[in-house]
DNA sequence: CAGCTCATGTGAGATGCTCTTACATGAAAT
DNA sequence: ATTTCATGTAAGAGCATCTCACATGAGCTG
């Protein structure tokens, strides 16, 4: 927890924080993952990071604004685990695509904080430009993958890489939503979110013509 | 509002109010459709419908109990809606999948209020036992229509019906929480959720050998 | 260094929600 | 008529959000 204070001592430094913003956004990090979206307060947060329960309102507008600039900054980070698994279609745009799809998952499990913050804390998502460009951010990246994908089609054969990236994208966060994390009460599973995920992408991708067989995964 | 007093008369009948537990439910869908899970309050509920602060906690443990009763009627009613839709098969299999995927899409924005409860109010679906054998059923319509669906394919190319099941509900529930809602700010698209929702299950039955032709939705 | 400015933090408090407790009411049972 | 008890009320403790007047001290200016 060294990012509670800008110094490295326990104490307070100063009557002034020097960090609290950072803090702030930190701590909410921490109480959201103990307690979920709805469970944090800014009370806690000030507390947590020990300033009065007015200092926060010195940074962000409500409790609100923080989340939002919470869940921005987690558009971020999953923007770029998603790009770096990606990672121009290297080495090749199936595996990337695999890749992809697995880092989708694994952010939603090991950034629940992040995710929590972006998908299930109610905010709304076009209140803030900044926001919004952050999610538009990060779906670009499944969007440039579909369109890679898709463009190993002939053209009289190639479905609209758009309509692709958003099944994807709805296919990804369904699974993520239901069963990588609560919403279905993680529902006792056959098999891993990551194999769900990627049968049916298979499945999927044999359906536009991709892969011809059931059990090939590489092109 | 008839809900709100169970008899005709505009004031109150007595010290009692004599419904007010369906009363608060209905009083809970309003508000919840108006400022969303989080707005809700158990105060307001007691309010809208005329009671004290404290009449609600004869009826409820406290606000979440209110709101898993909420959810827990709403998967009634989404099951009995897919159920309708999927209508035993009929007239085919594959129209009758159509018109459950449909059915879905159709539950999530017109009865936006129970999804909400369902989906986004934040309550853990394994707290109450009732709340998730209400999931469970509505759950159980789309894995009967997934075993059908499968049985029709040779047993050595069938794939597991829990898991197609599976990626079927998965990929409902990301296009009706991403697009048919809020999740993502209502994002402009190209298309209808339900004409997304379909090209995605014509593609994916297509992969799974289905359906052979692009363009064809029938059996 | 002295003094000024202003971003940043504090304390107190208004308002509202959750939930509890002691008491009130009246419909149904006897 | 009387009793019973489910259902309602009033009052209040505890906590959260957010505001406002005021305190502090870091950094600038000379």
């Amino acid at each position: 927890m060294s990012w509670s204070r800008h110094g490295p001592g326990s104490g307070r430094r100063g009557y002034h924080h020097g960090n609290l913003r950072e803090a702030l956004i930190n701590a909410a990090l921490d109480l959201i993952a103990k307690k979920g979206p709805a469970g944090f307060t800014f009370a806690d947060a000030a507390r947590w990071v020990g300033v009065s329960s007015a200092a926060p309102y010195r940074h962000f507008r409500d409790r609100e604004a923080l989340l939002v600039d919470v869940a921005r900054r987690g558009f971020e980070l999953f923007t770029a685990q998603l790009d770096r698994a990606w990672n121009d279609g290297r080495p090749d745009p199936f595996t990337a695509f695999e890749n992809l799809g697995r880092a989708y998952l694994a952010f939603a499990r090991e950034q629940a904080a992040y995710y929590s913050a972006m998908f299930e804390s109610g905010i709304a998502h076009d209140s803030d430009s900044g926001l919004r460009d952050a999610a538009d951010r990060a779906f670009a990246v499944l969007r440039k993958a579909s369109e890679t994908l898709c463009a190993r089609l002939p053209a009289e054969k190639r479905p609209p890489a758009l309509m692709v990236s958003l099944h994807v994208w709805a296919l990804s966060h369904g699974i993520a939503s239901i069963f990588a994390r609560g919403d279905a009460g993680r529902r006792k599973l056959p098999m891993a979110p990551e194999e769900l995920l990627e049968a049916a992408m298979l499945v999927y991708l044999r359906g536009l013509g991709l892969i011809s067989s059931p059990s090939s995964s590489g092109g």
